[in-house]
DNA sequence: CTGTTTATAGAATGAATATTCTAAAAATGA
DNA sequence: TCATTTTTAGAATATTCATTCTATAAACAG
């Protein structure tokens, strides 16, 4: 745990420029479309560099992936194990942060949708696999949110594993609407509590 | 409008046979672990007699993913201006003959998933362009569906245009999981009321 | 049967591109 | 300064296919 030399910021700093020219070009173009030498020309390193710091295209990819989706675990983490929070005001919270998330990640957010629905198509079953698992962690997260709320009384005691599918892909599907349309914050909250409230008292009248 | 001749019948025929080869293998391996060989080899025709019905790789990819999603909006349109049926029969019968048709086509639906999520990543732009008219089609079907309900004073007035979009995201989501479950139709078809029944009337107690 | 068209089987071609390699330039250290 | 290491820049290589081509076999017409 020393302070890091010099060479060794300027590595990680050199690293991180690659992998952000990267995400850029895999974003726009998807991983088949990227070449190495777009990458190349986009971060201003030589091919040469690049192959300094990655073994090769895919194991930039799956860095690149794991580390933001690791992210957005974290985040909705956090916010599962806030003491003082109400449920139902953790899955709005949750909902809320998970649009704000794609909105700021929109790149690689893309890739990680693909990823998640997708056939292998990239070669790559283990970032498929742990892509998967990350997913399923979060829908854990949300399964023990919703079982806390029946346990209250909040919730109607449908099965919590459903409930929890089903909510992590209307939180899904609401912030990545989010991405196309032009509103500023407070309108997409507002639509963003509009939604909220359709899954938590149902579209039915009385 | 005359008989088809027997060589048109065989092409058809042949053509079916490559198409069928060809799903199989685009939905193991994406289209781009896909090779011409590969689905020849699944076919047994030959390269050459490929290339006599579809002028090139993509060209094939995109009839088989615009045929399948056609059909889907097909079956819901059907739904959709059923006379009899009321607002909400309508609605479920949607959920679950989507769900039927992801089960009857997972190998389409997967590669449909796939491009309306993505990046363009065949380099196809109009097909990435004509799945998403097509989605989009079935979303303005149940917005529709739900405008009548709120005439009806069955449902609740949020705006018809989210309310829709989010019930089409549901209906993925719970046609989707089925996929991965081991149930019988009659399990698959309590869990999809279900669901529906979360949609309606929430999830929320009172 | 015989000549002609069409289909088969897969080899040859050419383009794209991931990865490696080389030579020149720059940084580093004594 | 000068020797040594590291980085740069991009050329060379090797591989993987989409697509085309060729030679043989089958179907067919008269």
């Amino acid at each position: 745990m020393t302070r890091p030399t010099r060479k060794q910021r300027d590595d990680n700093r050199k690293r991180r420029e690659i992998l952000a020219a990267a995400l850029e070009m895999f974003a726009e173009g998807g991983f088949h479309n990227t070449t190495m030498a777009n990458i190349s020309k986009a971060a201003q390193y030589p091919l040469g560099t690049i192959y300094k710091y990655f073994p090769g295209k895919k194991e930039m990819y799956h860095d690149l992936v794991i580390e933001r989706v690791h992210e957005l675990g974290r985040i909705l983490y956090d916010i599962a194990h806030k003491k003082e929070m109400a449920v139902t005001e953790k899955l709005l919270a949750a909902l809320k942060a998970q649009a704000r998330f794609y909105r700021d990640n929109q790149d690689v957010v893309k890739i990680y949708i693909s990823e998640r629905s997708n056939i292998d198509s990239v070669g790559m079953p283990q970032l498929n696999e742990r892509v998967n698992r990350l997913h399923e962690r979060m829908v854990h997260l949300f399964e023990q949110m919703l079982e806390q709320g029946i346990c209250n009384e909040e919730f109607k005691a449908y099965p919590a594993r459903d409930m929890a599918e089903l909510f992590a892909d209307i939180v899904h599907s609401a912030a990545w609407s989010c991405l196309f349309r032009e509103e500023d914050k407070d309108t997409s909250d507002h639509r963003l509590s509009m939604i909220f409230e359709m899954f938590t008292t149902g579209i039915k009248k009385q």
